[in-house]
DNA sequence: TCAAAGATTCAGAAATTACTGAAATAATTG
DNA sequence: CAATTATTTCAGTAATTTCTGAATCTTTGA
């Protein structure tokens, strides 16, 4: 094993633990950072080969990472089996990264808090005056949240860091 | 059971379900529900009746609480035992688990990513060029972050309301 | 200084999550 | 359209995480 798949052997594991970061598991992290490092496209067999793990496993885990969008199919001429890729631009990964845990995580809270304010504004009586302080200010901070995302979102990654340069006076940010 | 109980059990059981998205667990998530919904501090055995969970489960998931410094012990006079409190301001909140996810799951990562670099320009001739670009995005890329969190964490919440949303034309965001 | 109340710890149990591997299914080719 | 190769599925198992509850430790106040 030479130096440098030792180097790539030890970013690949740290990836894989710091899935948790991305609301990831292992496996798919570790998936992830593989075809991130590599070069070309690899294939369900690459994968079980490089990262020790089953067939029925790396299928499971290209679903999903497919699923989220950070990963996509490849298909090679001449080639009998399916490639697979991941996005290389970072700041493109992190948007769609992003767009899926608002989805799935933010978004039904936010569910779940309009509901609980409709709830106790039928309450009678001046009952659940405090919880429903506390619960607005929990609203509010999402939904504020979400409106700077979905600005964002608008705008290219370029044009953001521009702007943050220059309003937080952080050289090389960018602009 | 009261309509504003059952809200309040809902909104507990929701956050208790969310805790992934601030990277705790169920019982630590629900504790914290329950403290941040309640008018006045908890004791440890008021969290075991409410929460149907076990004295120990209890004591641990208040140390990481308490660790992360989202919640607080409270001494009442004339009471024996302890009670706990959380943090009531939702930015306060944001502020502090930013904080800490930053410690446990970013630095060690950039840590990483700065090794890797270093381990790949020790490589001989030309090696690792191609992965060399990939980790040097990817370090760019949380570098940046760094420098923007940092940046937003000497300003006050208000400060950088205001200034997203001139910056963002985002209306209703302060200013 | 000791009994009572409260808090903590942690070994084992329970629950959850992730993984394997073999069988089923699908796709490709001669 | 069979034979071959590739992929998916999923029941069972393994690994990990979380939780319980009894034992232990700490604090209080009489």
């Amino acid at each position: 094993m030479s130096e440098l798949d030792r180097v790539k052997e030890r970013f690949i594991l740290h990836w894989g633990e710091m899935g948790s970061l991305w609301g990831i598991n292992r496996t798919m992290a570790q998936i992830h950072a593989l075809l991130y490092i590599s070069p070309r496209p690899l294939s369900a067999n690459d994968l079980m080969e490089e990262l020790q793990i089953s067939r029925g496993n790396v299928s499971m885990a290209l679903r999903e990472l497919i699923a989220w969008g950070i990963v996509s199919r490849v298909h090679i001429k001449g080639e009998r089996k399916e490639f697979y890729t991941t996005e290389k631009d970072v700041w493109k990964m992190f948007r769609i990264i992003a767009r899926e845990r608002k989805r799935r995580e933010v978004d039904p809270t936010i569910e779940i808090l309009r509901q609980s304010m409709v709830d106790l504004n039928n309450l009678p009586d001046n009952e659940g005056q405090y919880e429903r302080e506390r619960i607005e200010q929990l609203l509010n901070f999402f939904e504020t949240g979400i409106k700077i995302y979905e600005s964002l979102d608008e705008k290219t990654p370029d044009s953001v860091l521009k702007l943050l340069g220059k309003l937080l006076q952080v050289k090389g940010l960018g602009g």
